[in-house]
DNA sequence: TTACGCAACGAAAACGTTTTCGTGTTGAAA
DNA sequence: TTTCAACACGAAAACGTTTTCGTTGCGTAA
């Protein structure tokens, strides 16, 4: 077993100094061809490598990217670190993962644990119990102590910081409006509790396109799914009991749920009921019918929370002109509607 | 913007010794009750907390295990990193996640850059390019240097290491068996060429199955996917020119698209042709219909790459016994296969 | 009084780098 | 011969810990 040399073992076996070993690796024009040659030929054949702790220690960076997200087995996320990677690999940063499973104080914990030096800053996105319980003390004291931190997809207004977000309100507006300009006037909606910040949005976006095209609005129509696992029952309920000609949910499980309801109570989609997604996933992709869908770019969310950060990590002068960027979405059209 | 505090800061302030405040801060008796008292008062009150990165160098541990794998947008391997983030978590350890997209030389490149000090083991899926190749160095090189690796599902004989996957043959050979006993004779399989391990041992299991029951073999009915992109040419050429009863496909996204086609030309999925998946994820679950699939437990194979890992790194003398674990499959009865 | 033990603390090394600031040697100019 | 610059290299500090090994002062037993 050969383990790792270092610039010590080095100066020793070559009998020079440390620094003298330092330099030569480093091209220094300090030490003559000759030994800068001879000690390049030796860390070669060793193989020698920095070690990326002492450098960190020295250097006071880690060169490494924290991420905290509520859940990886979801194609969003999974697509957003996707992104981060791709542009951290770039730079020459490495990012680390961590899982809140949407626990505040999972959130808190692995937020202080990478936050002691293990990270040069931060790109989260909130858990459902953070944004529930409206706690960003453990976020404001990171960034206090000057760790910048980009928040994505689940954020809030409440914490000082750059952003990446998409504009949920008006895609969740476009999609009811598309209905509403192809002539359906009964459109369900299937959303979430309103403290996820992403579904209150996408829920305000459905009531305005209904108000500003004076369509009344059904309480009726409205599902807030709390326990995902019975709310095909809720939706059959309101399919069964409703006049209903779309369905627009606020994420693809939503979606594809809907669809199963209505083909189990003998309707087509979308000849029956007409259905739009939110997400554009793996579910809207291959299901069947292939389901018409707001498009979340995870991956350029990824890309833009990176970017943002690294920039912010590598400017010496830290200005507190914090931005949100806004990531475009559009509605892919696919078999479930027709137009 | 108030900086993390140091032991040395806290010595300062304190009129005392480095030395002091750490022993402090760690009870140590040889400490007065009183300084060792005023010490975590003190502490407490700057939220002290020891720096990761100066631990790591003095421990010459990291408490960070690397992985390497060949994407993140892929139900599999999220699940997988889930599994390993939590064992990793309970365990005091930090996950590091890089892509390989595929390629050989970013899984070198990643491999060499954590192993410079980053992380202190490995758990890693092989790129395809990697399996291709045949070229194992790079992690030979790190076992070498006494990181501890653990290969999982993309595995090789050819390097010796700790490993966990599912016993992909018998798994085929179970779904190709289930066909056979349940009268269907012309069996198609979709496969993937066969520098891929796991491709290549499920069609060995689907082969195996139709020897030892006597079922005639027929290149016609295998198709090898190179590019996915228009494998459903091949696919749709497949069945309108052969009689087929059932498709075996090697993975999800073969299994989905092989019931599009199969749609397409007017049959139906389970009644004039059933078909059986691999991998148990979102599209199985979410397809219309629902497919019988193979289950392949990411998160618990995540979960055992972990704890090997962990184990290997927590006992100091390193014995040469590697181990394979082979996780246990089973298949998920669903809509697309009849009884 | 001496010797010794103990309590309480500090100095310093070590982990592996990089970098600043010497320092000694050589050659050339004065 | 003296002086000085250039050259080639080494010593040491610094990053933030932990830990070993003193060291000091004091009380107690011989």
């Amino acid at each position: 077993m050969r383990r790792k040399v270092t610039l010590k073992q080095i100066a020793k076996e070559l009998d020079i100094s440390i620094s003298t070993v330092s330099k030569s690796l480093r091209d220094s024009h300090e030490i003559s061809e000759e030994t800068r040659l001879k000690v390049k030929a030796f860390a070669k054949l060793y193989n020698y490598k920095p070690n990326n702790i002492a450098l960190s220690l020295k250097n006071k960076k880690t060169k490494t990217i924290g991420i905290i997200i509520p859940e990886i087995v979801h194609h969003f996320f999974a697509t957003v670190i996707s992104g981060i990677e791709h542009v951290a690999n770039e730079f020459g940063y490495n990012v680390i993962v961590t899982l809140s499973d949407e626990s505040f104080d999972k959130e808190v914990i692995n937020l202080e644990m990478l936050a002691s030096g293990s990270t040069d800053g931060f790109i989260m996105s909130l858990s459902k119990e953070t944004q529930l319980k409206k706690d960003f003390h453990h976020l404001e004291e990171v960034i206090n102590q000057g760790m910048p931190v980009v928040l994505f997809d689940r954020v809030t207004n409440d914490v000082f910081c750059d952003k990446v977000i998409i504009d949920d309100q008006l895609a969740a507006y476009n999609a009811t409006e598309f209905f509403i300009t192809n002539k359906y006037k009964n459109i369900a909606l299937i959303t979430t509790v309103d403290y996820v910040s992403v579904g209150k949005l996408r829920t305000e976006g459905y009531l305005k396109a209904l108000a500003d095209y004076d369509v009344s609005i059904n309480d009726k129509l409205i599902i807030k799914v709390e326990d995902i696992d019975h709310c095909q029952d809720q939706i059959i309920d309101l399919i069964t009991n409703n006049t209903i000609d779309a369905v627009f949910a606020v994420n693809e499980l939503f979606a594809v749920t809907a669809i199963k309801a209505i083909n189990k109570i003998g309707l087509k989609v979308p000849d029956d009921i007409a259905v739009i997604g939110f997400t554009d996933g793996i579910i809207s992709q291959f299901s069947t019918p292939t389901i018409t869908t707001v498009s979340q770019n995870g991956i350029k969310m990824g890309q833009k929370a990176a970017k943002m950060l690294i920039e912010r990590l590598e400017k010496e002068e830290d200005d507190e002109q914090y931005t949100t960027e806004i990531i475009e979405t559009e509605l892919i059209f696919r078999e479930s509607t027709t137009t």
